[in-house]
DNA sequence: TATACTTATTAAACTAGTTTAATAAGTGTG
DNA sequence: CACACTTATTAAACTAGTTTAATAAGTATA
């Protein structure tokens, strides 16, 4: 691709990231933002409103002089498909391009069940909505690439390319449900764009835990990490299990200590979370406590409790939203 | 800045980082791999031969046609001197822009001194070498962006910016020793730039690693990183110490298996780098058989062993040619 | 309500990378 | 050694973002 095909497409996309987040702006706020000159970002923003992808709105209520014409993204321009794929059942939300609700409902668990069945139902979806242009998909999984790489329990999915598989014409993401949750506390927390999280969550398909480093998911070379389960810190060199939580006792407290103080030693992040349903705020104040008679207590990451359901809804939007302002315009 | 000073500047950083790596190229070369236009990489060129940068050498062996004009970075238009702050001493080496000695000694040590001092001992070396048009300095210590956030021993260097102290003409750059390692260690063993992985050195300043995750170096929110010694692997929780690698006894082999398995489980990187004199081929092979009596052996790093200081010296040296890719071209 | 002032938009001249055509400089072959 | 063929370089036309000037549309005030 030559440069200027991608200057273009960048500047196409910092429109879209813009409009997308701020919901009206004008023209020369638009500029501004992108570092492009005003008769430019003029000229993309008419393109889009011709093509019905943004609108052009009202003006701006005057700053001293003439008033300026605000534009806004058309948010039935492009609307998302997020499937959380589960156990028992498969929620999905379609959503309209500033993460509104249009439809959300709950069907049968595919995960037990031959792929090409998830296949049918996302074809099955876009032909009920055809203003669907991107879907994201989060699984309790490793994630490589568009491969699904490791699944436990759910022997049909493993090694299955959902996106070949499906053959749609819109885009499809597919991430791992710890990996979508950790950036979507990132997004709700305002974190920076270079954060370093670790969000631990004793979920039903094990304890494992999203990784976020330099704002960059870790993923791990075999896509491994996070599986806090197989750090050594029982004394009898047995895995970490859901049942070391649930108590407040002593012995819980000291194994949630050691793992906030392997997790600090190494990556230091600013933030380590924990699920809601897991940990209390009591329980996480003992543990402080504990980790700060070995560990210098200027390094200690914040330690919080956060909804996970929300932070994971979050993540799989952030995914869907980048889909859509990558979004080919010949499409 | 606008963006057509941008495209401008890494235009010209991009012949500069080409032509560093590879010694002699021609313009077609250069303009294929920048994915520019050959008639603007040309313009580029010659604006650099003008100035003195690049050289303009012989022609090529003929592809059976015109032979085609070959270019190289001047390796006397920019010298870089790197300076390795130790305990005992201070080495010092002054490299061409080909990494190629010009000029290696040893100085006193200044860690114990007044920073003045240093930059006194910059101020005579630029003085002595005018070509020199950056400055690379390792540290045992922790840094966070100019300023050195942390270093035991020598308090009178804590939180000292050495940048604005020396208030050069030139540019500097002060990184940490072992993060400095890990990102020779990544160029020496022609790692991708996406690489993983976990440098541990036993260092006479205390046990640590350095750790490069996606590429990029995790210096944790307060520089905290790879500190080791503090991962409660010990019975007792107490931290690891030197002493813990020294001994080939079944409980050195059972520390590091646990240390091995705590970083594989946490981020899973390729590659977990050891100093040459800390541990043995036979000592690595032990302990891995040791983690994957608990640990997937699929998902193990490979464990190698490293000459520190030549990943040190490369590391400095890629932090020093970093400086020189992005040299302004106002000096 | 005319006039000065402020801000937004449009138009025209300018700048810089790309594309295409023309020219230069070589190789190989009958 | 003329001719076809290949590759490199230069020149000219083209495309696209920026800058500057001109115009439009408003506000404030005497």
């Amino acid at each position: 691709m030559t440069m200027q095909e991608q200057v273009k497409i960048n500047i196409i996309r910092g429109i879209r990231r813009l409009l997308m987040d701020h919901h009206r702006m004008s023209k020369a706020e638009i500029a501004e933002a992108l570092s492009i000159s005003f008769p430019t970002a003029s000229k993309f923003i008419e393109e889009l409103v011709n093509r019905g992808e943004v609108l052009s709105l009202g003006l701006t209520p005057s700053a001293g002089g003439r008033r300026a014409r605000s534009y806004a993204y058309n948010p039935d321009f492009a609307h998302a498909l997020l499937v959380y794929l589960e156990k028992k059942e498969t929620k999905y939300v379609i959503t309209n391009a500033y993460k509104e609700k249009i439809l959300e409902d709950t069907a049968k668990s595919f995960l037990e069940h031959d792929p090409s069945i998830l296949a049918e139902f996302f074809k099955t979806k876009l032909a009920e909505n055809p203003s669907i242009k991107t879907i994201a998909i989060g699984i309790p999984g490793a994630v490589n690439g568009d491969v699904i790489s490791y699944i436990p329990d759910y022997s049909l999915y493993a090694n299955q390319n959902i996106k070949a598989i499906s053959n749609l014409t819109v885009d499809l993401t597919i991430e791992n449900d710890m990996n979508a949750a950790v950036l979507g506390y990132q997004k709700r927390n305002g974190l920076s764009h270079e954060a370093s999280v670790v969000y631990i969550y004793m979920g039903a398909n094990g304890p494992g835990a999203g990784i976020l480093i330099n704002g960059e998911l870790v993923k791990g070379h075999t896509m491994f990490s996070g599986e806090i389960s197989f750090i050594p810190l029982n004394d009898d060199s047995r895995v970490i299990t859901k049942s070391d939580f649930d108590k407040d006792d002593e012995k819980s407290i000291s194994l949630v200590s050691k793992l906030i103080q392997t997790i600090s030693a190494l990556i230091n992040p600013s933030h380590i979370v924990f699920h809601q349903a897991e940990a209390s705020e009591e329980f996480l104040h003992k543990a402080a406590e504990n980790v700060k008679r070995y560990f210098p207590s200027d390094h200690m990451p914040a330690l919080y409790i956060s909804d996970w359901d929300k932070d994971y809804k979050e993540g799989l939007w952030q995914l869907a939203k980048l889909n859509l302002i990558c979004l080919d315009m010949n499409s």
